[in-house]
DNA sequence: AACTTGTCCAACCGCTATTCC
DNA sequence: GGGAATAGCGGTTGGACAAGT
């Protein structure tokens, strides 16, 4: 038997002595107060020290998206529905990372929310104008780059040999700038999902599997994937490494 | 009034990553 | 270094409820 077999085997097993379904008021508050005394964490031994009949999965899953006392009740506003938008086109569906730029809300009723307004009507229009609104961003800031690329040459044409070395310097400290930048959004990104950092994003083409033509074409980032192997945009020449980011 | 459809929400499942021993 | 335990993530399911037909 495998890891993961027994793992699940084990899960069987003990779901024999869990409880599921619905959690009770009576079994909220030893959860509650089994956290004020203990903080978070140590989930598994919930149940051992509270008599909780509840498995640590579960013990996080109730504090984290229901009991934890910062969460923000209540329906998505529409500036959170257009953080929402403009964080899954870039992100595609990584709810944790989503849901640590809006305080209060949970991954879990991110992706409950996106379920249901977004994902039925595909590609919905507004996640299309988001997304074209990133797009659009992205190509801009793209564009400046360039330009800046060539000013940059331009320049040095015009320059003493003395001048193109200070210059060619400048020039490396802002690729180690943006080295040092995509390595933060990356760290950021994989911080809170399973990995895969920047690249992620091609997670984002998961309309195309559902029919979403109109993204396919957008989001057509088969080169980014292929160039990193789906594991971290590393290795790549910084250019590409920019570009994959944006 | 009965049925259907859509929305919201809570919870579970399977899997992977990370930490601990 | 390796295996077990734990934590975390994304996907999915199912029930309650409201609105529409």
């Amino acid at each position: 038997m495998d890891k993961q077999s027994a793992v699940a085997a084990a899960d069987q097993g003990a779901g024999l002595f869990w409880r599921k379904g619905p959690w009770t008021p009576q079994e909220d508050k030893l959860l509650i107060d089994h956290v004020h005394l203990q903080g978070e964490g140590r989930w598994n031994s919930v149940s051992k020290l509270t008599g909780l009949r509840r498995s640590g999965k579960s013990c996080r899953l109730r504090w984290v998206n229901y009991l934890r006392p910062d969460l923000k009740r209540g329906k998505i506003t529409p500036e959170e529905e257009l953080i929402i938008l403009e964080l899954h086109a870039l992100w595609g569906n990584r709810w944790s990372t989503i849901a640590r730029s809006l305080p209060g809300r949970t991954d879990n009723e991110i992706k409950n929310y996106w379920r249901t307004h977004f994902k039925k009507s595909k590609p919905a229009k507004k996640v299309e104008k988001a997304r074209a609104r990133v797009l659009k961003q992205q190509h801009m800031l793209q564009q400046e780059m360039w330009q800046e690329e060539e000013d940059d040459v331009v320049r040095s044409m015009m320059l003493s040999q003395a001048e193109q070395v200070a210059v060619a310097q400048d020039v490396q400290q802002e690729l180690m700038a943006h080295m040092l930048m995509l390595q933060g959004a990356a760290a950021a990104a994989a911080a809170g999902s399973g990995g895969g950092g920047v690249c992620g994003v091609r997670e984002t083409a998961e309309e195309e599997e559902e029919g979403g033509g109109a993204w396919g074409s957008l989001w057509n980032l088969d080169d980014v994937e292929g160039a990193c192997g789906g594991s971290c945009c590393c290795g790549l020449p910084v250019r590409d490494q920019v570009l994959a980011f944006y």
